[in-house]
RNA sequence: GGGUGCGUCGCAUAGCGGCAAUUGCAUUGGGCUGUAAACCCAACGUCUUAAUUGACUACGUAGGUUCGAGUCCUACCGCACCCA
């Protein structure tokens, strides 16, 4: 155990779900050599949430420390399509969009973690496998056995199910494993669902005379409405790419019985703090909305400048709490004598004319601050056009 | 290779030949609130009309029977189960 590190770090405590190798992990971090953390990622999806920032976080506090986080791109591996995911297809990906993505990926990532030199390395894992022959890649394959690829959980429910399992997807723990060697991947810091693939990593690295990598995975919390953890497909999350209003709307959307999750996971709220909110939230003696604004403060000044802080949580006051128009929205032209049925749908606010129609006799639609009622009506000034609750439109006519 | 059953709006589910199609979840809007939960109401194919007016497109795919087909018939595709 790491007891000793892990105590003297609450942000481990609080995010690391199990470590892997812990003793290696320690002994390693006594000695004089910085680590070398690799972090696998997968650039054609270019997208991270403050759910990917935990593990984010916790690299970067070892940067702190002097030790080298390893971007490593696996524009190789994308190409045969990691099984992890519910999708089969194989998407073809040109060397053009892989560099669009990396730019894209590491200025997202550049939020967290620090991008010197010194403490961070990119690398791509066609470096190494598009120079191999396939007589090394057998030689490469020829380490693991079949018994120890279908253990995975995921193959084995497919074996139940009587489901196919194709070779490349047997072979992709293989690649990724075999990043490690090549990278000398001290540890890694994951979600728990990479961990079989990693696994594979410290099996090869024993093989090729390596000192395995420390796995390290982190909890994970559930996404904004309560539900699964947080993911594109499913809305619910907050991006790291958001603006810091967005953050703050979405975080108080939140409900209330995850509020002290999210201290715990995503702010570095003291742990004494936490614990104390959590008492008098219990006992009832605060109100749970102004635990939610200090979380939400918390949370978007790890992203953004103390100004940008309180900009965004007067923008949510003005808005919401005193049904002020926001000062800032994004603007539109339109065409003043179309009628505002077909307008709402050219803006885009809504999916359809039909759409339009049905928002509109439910009472959503105002026109600054007046709710319009009739489909025909025409926007002949300039004003906020608002849908629902969240969506704002400026409309300028011409 | 042989047999049986099944494919319906995101998911799940109903549908004795007259159906834009039931119900639950999810979603969206309104109310109550704290852009929380719970709760109440409503909507949930597209276009059109003053108006649920009118039209078009939908029930795996393609044909057929019928005034009329999600519903019946044939073939195909996909899925599940059983036999070999």
């Amino acid at each position: 155990m790491v007891k000793k590190y892990l105590n003297e770090s609450e942000i481990f405590i609080r995010n690391v779900e199990k470590m892997i190798g812990s003793e290696e992990f320690e002994k390693k971090l006594k000695g004089p050599k910085k680590l070398r953390i690799k972090y696998g990622v997968d650039v054609t999806a270019p997208f991270l949430h403050i759910g990917h920032a935990v593990n984010l976080w916790l690299m970067r506090s070892f940067q702190e420390e002097g030790h080298k986080v390893v971007f490593l791109i696996g524009d190789f591996t994308t190409k045969i399509g990691d099984p992890t995911g519910k999708t089969q297809t194989r998407p073809k990906i040109s060397d053009a969009d892989i560099k669009k993505g990396t730019k894209e990926f590491i200025k997202q990532v550049s939020k967290i973690l620090l991008t010197d030199k010194k403490v961070f390395e990119v690398r791509k894992n066609s470096e190494w496998f598009s120079r191999m022959k396939p007589a090394q890649f057998i030689e490469l394959f020829s380490n693991i056995t079949h018994a120890q690829i279908i253990q995975r959980d995921m193959f084995q429910e497919r074996i139940k199910k009587g489901d196919e399992i194709y070779i490349h997807e047997m072979l992709y723990p293989i690649f990724q494993g075999y990043d490690s060697v090549m990278i000398r991947s001290d540890a890694t810091i994951i979600g728990s669902d990479q961990l079989f693939n990693e696994m594979m990593g410290r099996n090869l690295q024993k093989i090729f005379g390596q000192d395995p990598q420390t796995i390290i995975t982190t909890k994970i919390t559930p996404g904004i409405h309560g539900g699964p953890k947080q993911s594109k497909s499913l809305d619910n999350y907050v991006a790291i790419e958001d603006s810091a209003e967005n953050k703050f709307g979405k975080i108080m959307s939140l409900p209330d019985d995850l509020i002290i999750q999210y201290l715990e996971t995503y702010t570095t709220m003291p742990s004494a703090e936490i614990e104390k909110n959590k008492k008098e939230l219990e006992d009832k003696k605060i109100n749970p909305m102004s635990v939610k604004k200090e979380l939400a403060r918390e949370i978007i000044k790890r992203y953004h400048s103390k100004k940008e802080v309180l900009k965004a949580e007067e923008f949510f006051k003005k808005t919401f709490q005193e049904k002020k128009l926001p000062q800032e929205t994004p603007s539109k032209k339109i065409d003043s004598s179309k009628p505002i049925i077909y307008v709402l749908h050219e803006i885009g606010l809504t999916r359809s004319i039909s759409d339009s129609r049905r928002l509109i006799n439910s009472g959503a639609v105002e026109f600054e601050g007046e709710i319009i009622k009739d489909p025909r009506h025409k926007l002949i000034t300039q004003g906020v056009l608002r849908v629902g609750k969240k969506k704002f439109v400026k409309i300028i006519p011409k």
